[in-house]
DNA sequence: CCAGACGTTGTT
DNA sequence: GTCTGG
DNA sequence: CCAGACGTTGTT
DNA sequence: GTCTGG
């Protein structure tokens, strides 16, 4: 799955790769964790823009922010049926942007387990497939909230852990975000596993698995 | 009909 | 053990 | 995802 | 909001 991600990339530069009409007022993070607001990019009239939304997709029919079960994550085995994140997936889907994201592999012998920080090997920043959710809340305010689509993990990723987030290389984001798009059998074929090849993989410290660590040191090698 | 769930992961 | 907070 | 709290009373 | 379970 992917619970948490790293951005460090200069915001101009975001707004470059990903072809925005405006620069995100972010600073770099080593270490961002579900509930917290993170960048995502979406398309409103052919114009891509930066935005940002609670990571943790409140549904609009939900009473409470906190819906008592997890949505950080979609399966994208499932994503086009479940009541929770079906209209999202016809209507409101985005680019969650990450430089990369951890995960954390089992150890034998009930050892701690051992984070790791995947990136691609260009080392641009990553495109994954999101959802985004507007909820409103008896007292009026509003909370617009995502997801991140997930699958099973590719070669690289076996070994560390079974699933993996969506990312979407740069020839699919254009039809990833028309919003005018809601051919769900054709964008379901859109959610498959990122090459291996092109990605590389490194273990790192457990500093990294408190959220109120947030240094480059979350995402430095260490020996496995 | 109304009430209650609506999720992913990992472990058993 | 289970829920909340980050 | 992992870390940290998980309770009541009374006092500051 | 919409589906499932009773």
């Amino acid at each position: 799955m992917c619970g948490r991600f790293a951005l460090y990339t200069d915001p101009l530069a975001l707004a470059k790769r990903f072809q925005t009409d405006n620069v995100p007022d972010i600073k770099a993070s080593y270490n961002v964790a579900p509930s917290q607001t993170i960048s995502i990019v979406r398309q409103e009239n052919s114009k891509r823009h930066f935005a940002f939304a609670r990571w943790g997709l409140i549904p609009s029919w939900a009473k409470e922010i906190n819906t008592g079960y997890s949505t950080i994550n979609a399966r994208a085995e499932t994503v086009a049926e479940k009541p929770t994140f079906r209209s999202a997936f016809k209507h409101r889907r985005a680019l969650v942007i990450c430089d990369g994201y951890f995960e954390w592999q089992e150890q034998a012998n009930n050892k701690v387990k051992q984070p790791w920080f995947i990136t691609l090997k260009d080392k641009q920043p990553m495109a994954l497939a999101g959802l985004w959710e507007q909820w409103r809340g008896s007292d009026g305010s509003e909370i617009e909230s995502c997801s991140i689509i997930v699958t099973s993990g590719n070669e690289l990723m076996q070994n560390i852990h079974d699933r993996m987030p969506v990312i979407l290389p740069n020839q699919h984001w254009e039809s990833w975000l028309a919003t005018d798009n809601t051919d769900t059998n054709g964008l379901q074929t859109l959610l498959t596993q990122y090459p291996s090849e092109q990605m590389t993989a490194w273990p790192v410290s457990t500093v990294v698995n408190s959220p109120r660590h947030n240094t480059e040191e979350c995402i430095k090698p260490v020996s496995s």
